[in-house]
DNA sequence: CCGCTGGTTGACTGGCGAATCACCCGCCGG
DNA sequence: CCGGCGGGTGATTCGCCAGTCAACCAGCGG
């Protein structure tokens, strides 16, 4: 996260006209081509700009697309934050959650599709790996699961950090099934109906409320294994 | 998926020995420095075999990459098709299908890691989208959702495909918790936990019997949206 | 003993694309 | 009017690496 080592950077906003417009058109061509697929001069075209120029406002390839994702998740870190540091019970929290990354999509699809579908994929040896973006944003809200247990609202025995990482793993899923087109993006309904049902089915599970019940003691017997210690939380 | 352009390829087991011995360096490699950040090179060195005997048994590095994740996931999508052929109910099933997840981390992780980091996403144009693949065991056990909701044991309203989707999105992150160090795989009980854990809240979800129960109407009344058509199935 | 066949070798090349660099141009301050 | 400065240009350079190929070396059949 943000070593600016741009070195007149200053304030946020003060960045200027044309680096925005090459960092636009990079997610554009990143969404289309991938990081790999695609050369910078696709990047300089596509922003109406001279090659030169994109090395002159980022190091190198990489740089470039180090930003794209410090850009992309910061953003969606920060509005994570907000959600879980509110008020309100877990239910609603996650509901908020999943709305902050749907929203996102729905602003900006291909900012999305780079963000997850190049998660991950750094340049073998280059920097931290990207995933550490999305690994805040799943440490932050493990926190939340963590309060949630102590408030007996989660089910004892299971590791916050797991259930965290379980939301954003069904999150993830979700949009990437837009983003590969699997579910028809379009139509705004599926958006609506996916959300919905992630953030349910996450909370209460997907088995029928009866069925659910049946084992709701939270000692499905035929579990299998050892699982025994309350592990550290 | 399995057109063996390979000549003289036959009965499966009678490919060469070296041509094995190549596909595991293969994976090896591609699981420490990703595909874009080797070389057939280091392939090469790794297998112990000159570097032309690579493209000997393979046209050229994208087909090396398409049969690590053909043999991979027909591996895996087999066992899972077995597990939703199989008898019994659904959890047991559920259950059933993270089990084979689990198990084929356990026997070689570094295959498992290169087929989930690598999903998706190898030169741009070429070949159809590894996804296919994971997409697979999506579709399939789609149908296993399909079913056990017109027996009654899904939840109605949640749409088989999505949650299918779930599954995998939760069986993927807390994977890929272990493959990128976020969780600890040496410690055989940390992989127990988690997959019962997995199932368990995918199956009942996480909040506690008594919350969930509250709510166990499956009319979460705060859910918002125009959720009315029971949807295609 | 010869020559053929098929697995095996690794030096070599051709192209590609990241990164550089010499140069432009409009503006401002002196 | 001058000089210098910072944004802007794009042809050129340079290293890298996928893919080729001529030569090599069993083994084997004649």
């Amino acid at each position: 996260m943000g070593q600016q080592s741009k070195p007149a950077a200053e304030s946020g906003t003060r960045e200027s006209e044309r680096r925005r417009t090459i960092l636009r058109a990079a997610i554009d061509v990143f969404a289309r081509k991938g990081y790999h697929g695609c050369r910078i001069a696709d990047v300089a075209k596509e922003a109406g700009v001279a090659y030169g120029l994109v090395y002159h406002y980022f190091k190198n390839k990489d740089e470039l697309l180090e930003t794209v994702f410090d850009t992309g998740w910061s953003g969606f870190v920060t509005r994570v934050r907000a959600v879980v540091e509110g008020e309100g019970p877990l239910a609603e929290k996650v509901r908020g959650i999943v709305e902050v990354a749907f929203e996102a999509y729905r602003v900006d699809p291909r900012a999305v599709k780079v963000l997850i579908l190049e998660i991950a994929r750094s340049p073998a040896g280059s920097r931290i790996n990207r995933q550490t973006a999305f690994v805040d944003a799943i440490r932050l809200s493990s926190a939340l699961f963590n309060a949630a247990q102590e408030r007996g609202e989660l089910r004892p025995g299971l590791d916050p950090h797991l259930a965290s990482a379980l939301l954003f793993g069904n999150i993830e899923m979700a949009l990437t099934a837009f983003v590969v087109g699997l579910a028809d993006a379009r139509d705004p309904d599926a958006l609506e109906r996916a959300k919905s049902q992630i953030a349910d089915s996450f909370l209460y599970g997907v088995l029928t409320g009866a069925q659910a019940a049946e084992t709701s003691e939270w000692k499905p017997e035929k579990s299998a294994t050892k699982s025994k210690a309350p592990k550290r939380s």
